[in-house]
DNA sequence: CTGGTTGCTACATAATATGTAGCATGTCGC
DNA sequence: GCGACATGCTACATATTATGTAGCAACCAG
């Protein structure tokens, strides 16, 4: 399922015709799976069956497709020992690590309802 | 197809049976339209339909789902002047505001190859 | 050769998104 | 009051995308 079979120029990203890469990166960002594969390679490498059993066992389908997309923007990279973040991965990684704490006090402002 | 049978309870997020705020988040931020909505409204208030041109014409079934899941998620709200971040949805925006300087650089990667 | 991994794909079914249209409500000038 | 707007939101048929299950070829260890 590579993403040139049959669909013709079919862009890394969707959507952003603007150019601007900000919009590139939010359209990558904000499929289903995206985030999440980041997630689970902030601080270990993977197979991509781990990988599946990590994100609550997602079906392979998109997982590949993901892993495809992601590999295409070069944040991940098949590795001898699995699927790991690359330098500019990493980068992206340590932008949105913040997310983790303010997830806690989300959590909190919630359940305060 | 194990999520739900029907869609009873239907929980502000879908996927985090763990239980882990990061996974509701991660899932939420993951849906189609909702980074770029929180995008869109970083810096002012929009109303619907200004939202929806903003969001390269997103279609408005979805947009309104996603301002819905955003409003359970006490991110955005429904204001006099459109809808704006809440004291949440700014804090919120503030861990991801590295984001655009990194877009900049990654799409100075990927043009590099 | 057997048994185990790996990355990845096929395919039918279910869930989501897209486009286009339109509703109900409100607010303005007149 | 009226009409002409704009607001938030919804219907619905059509595409697109995800799910779940199964399985492939390649690789390596025993």
């Amino acid at each position: 399922m590579a993403k040139s079979v049959s669909k013709p120029p079919k862009r890394v990203v969707r959507g952003s015709t603007s150019g601007r890469p900000i919009m590139a990166l939010l359209d990558l960002l904000g499929r289903r799976w995206t985030l999440r594969i980041l997630w689970e390679l902030r601080e270990r490498s993977l197979t991509s069956r781990a990988l599946r059993e990590a994100c609550d066992d997602a079906s392979p389908t998109v997982l590949q497709a993901r892993l495809s997309d992601l590999r295409d923007a070069g944040l991940i990279a098949l590795q001898p020992d699995g699927y790991g973040l690359t330098d500019t991965g990493r980068e992206l990684k340590d932008t949105f690590l913040p997310l983790h704490r303010f997830a806690e006090r989300w959590s909190k402002s919630l359940a305060a309802d």
